[in-house]
DNA sequence: TTGAAAGCGCTAACAG
DNA sequence: CTGTTAGCGCTTTCAA
């Protein structure tokens, strides 16, 4: 291991001492233009690299970022990490992903090894089991801002950036409806989990603003994977006197798994006997025939927005209040194929 | 700013020393048993976090690893990132994860922060442009080890994992001559690019392996965007007397959309008339209509191996030599109806 | 404009 | 088993 080399070992070579080699390596004002000149030069000769923990020790700043969400692959986090990455990346500050897998114990060990990393900032998409934000008071605690993306959890007054998502569903479903549909289910996700409880909320209002009356029993709660939707869309089925001519579906996934089942396995088509929507405009929605209408989340946007938050926090330390603040992002209405009325089709 | 408690806090309430608190919360041998628990006791009741920021400089280990790739969102990216952390976090390791935009002058500066920060490992995926591992040397230098993974320079002895590229073009283009195709085409990326030349060189051996001539002309080498794919095809299309019957694509983003374009604004149809293949098993070439013939990368056990083996690598820092290893994932080949043979069809 | 000196919070000899 | 002491590499008063 060729020992990293110092400022001491500079300061020896130059016959200066090392505080002031400190200074000149971070353009203090307090040194001699040809002192810094000097310094810098023979920094470079030796191939100095300074030592950012030491530094960090110091002045109790990391200009480090956390970001924990709970899976880094899905569509949705990896593009809004790539905006939290992106306006990170401009303030000069790097970031450390975690995924908490979904698993509440994770996500506290998570948020313990971050703090104990002395973060200056935390970017966290809480798991689904997170009713709330205990594990997350030692930042407050050390003025150390958080902000919420994408989901949160109630009653929670932290800041936060999230979707539209009860808006996001009624523009789905009053689409629908202007589509002459009638007989609309709605396929959801856990009704525990606030996200998925408002989109269901967009849904019955739009009925509601409708005239359409809710038939609970026109709502399935599923687990939301592919195998699973079509499951429930084949127990759909079964009430030969009951079939939905479209189904509001909580994400793209079950959507898609849904299209494909109907034309391929059923008497059923889409969209002319059943209109199928989406959610969340996940690039193979637009590749599937018909194209699945969906809502765009921008998860890009929330990411780089949350980010931006987090920043302005950052900033204000010392001279405001970290109250709590909340973004909305507007859903994005995305019409396709599947969703086209018997006579446009 | 609730002055964060350091053990000496903890020694002082407790009457005893600091060097004992320290030893009795890293579960030190070298602590008696009721000592032990008295410090965790008044750590949790203090509410104390360890400052690893002092930890790590002291010990000059972070327990970090650096992960730099091209673009986070991409899915070969993000699924790779999925199982470089897995295995990291299992080896109660953090994981910084930056993007280089494809940006050499990018990857050079995170490189340089990630140094400073101290990463105990890094794992590379490097820009298009990377020609060499000058800027790696920093890291070698210090004994601090460097897999890449998925690209890599030529000429490079630095240890890697990556995929059987050539043998995946192969594969596919075997498999097309086998279905009865004899006017192959190959959409390729940027010929500089190892990792294209290698796929090229794939569908080249296939080509020869069967006895059937290579054309120069044959191979059109584009910028991989959906809409270069559709200008690239329109021009193959001129040519009335030279239509190819199968075309390999170097990723399935070009793929999906010309299967798309000839399908639904040409008179040509996949896999009748045309066979597509692609390249990388992304979600939507499962949807579409029909599947994409393509070929899975196994991104996911490929940043794992390449995590697994940095891993290796960090603990024998003191063992042994840090000497080049190479470990080839094999690719998968994923047959789907836009090959399918007329005969079959 | 520069130097001297202290200390961030922790760990690890060494000593007892 | 526990305390003393030194120091990781840096920044930052204070003094000159």
């Amino acid at each position: 291991m060729t020992k990293n080399i110092t400022i001491h070992d500079l300061a020896k070579v130059l016959g200066i001492d090392s505080s002031t080699v400190s200074r000149a390596l971070s353009d203090s004002p307090r040194v001699g233009a040809k002192t810094k000149e000097k310094v810098k030069a023979k920094a470079k000769e030796m191939g100095y690299q300074r030592n950012l923990l030491a530094s960090n020790l110091r002045t109790n700043k990391t200009m480090t970022i956390g970001v924990v969400v709970p899976f880094i692959s899905r569509h949705f986090f990896s593009e809004a990490i790539d905006g939290i990455e992106q306006v990170a990346s401009e303030e000069g500050y790097r970031v450390i992903i975690s995924q908490s897998r979904d698993s509440f114990a994770k996500e506290k060990e998570i948020l313990d090894g971050l703090f104990m990393n002395r973060i200056d900032g935390l970017l966290i998409s809480p798991t689904q089991d997170t009713r709330d934000g205990e594990h997350l008071n030692q930042f407050s605690q050390n003025k150390i801002p958080v902000v919420l993306f994408d989901r949160f959890y109630e009653n929670s007054n932290m800041s936060k950036v999230v979707l539209a998502d009860r808006k996001a569903t009624y523009m789905i479903t009053d689409h629908l409806i202007k589509q002459g549909k009638k007989k609309i289910f709605h396929l959801a996700g856990d009704l525990e989990s606030t996200m998925y409880k408002e989109r269901c909320t967009g849904y019955k209002n739009a009925l509601f603003d409708n005239g359409i009356k809710y038939e609970k029993s026109y709502v399935k709660s599923i687990e939301l994977y592919a195998d699973n939707a079509v499951v429930a869309m084949k127990e759909i089925l079964e009430d030969k006197n009951n079939i939905p001519d479209a189904i509001v579906c909580v994400n793209d996934v079950t959507a898609l798994a849904i299209i494909k089942y109907l034309n391929e396995s059923t008497e059923y088509n889409v969209p002319e006997d059943i209109a199928i929507a989406g959610f969340s405009n996940e690039p193979a929605s637009a590749i599937i025939t018909p194209g699945l209408t969906t809502v765009d989340q921008h998860p890009f946007e929330i990411g780089k927005t949350s980010s931006e938050m987090l920043f302005e926090f950052i900033k204000d330390k010392y001279s405001g209040d970290l109250s709590s603040k909340t973004v909305v992002i507007q859903p994005e209405l995305i019409i396709r194929g599947s969703t086209a009325s018997k006579v446009i089709a």
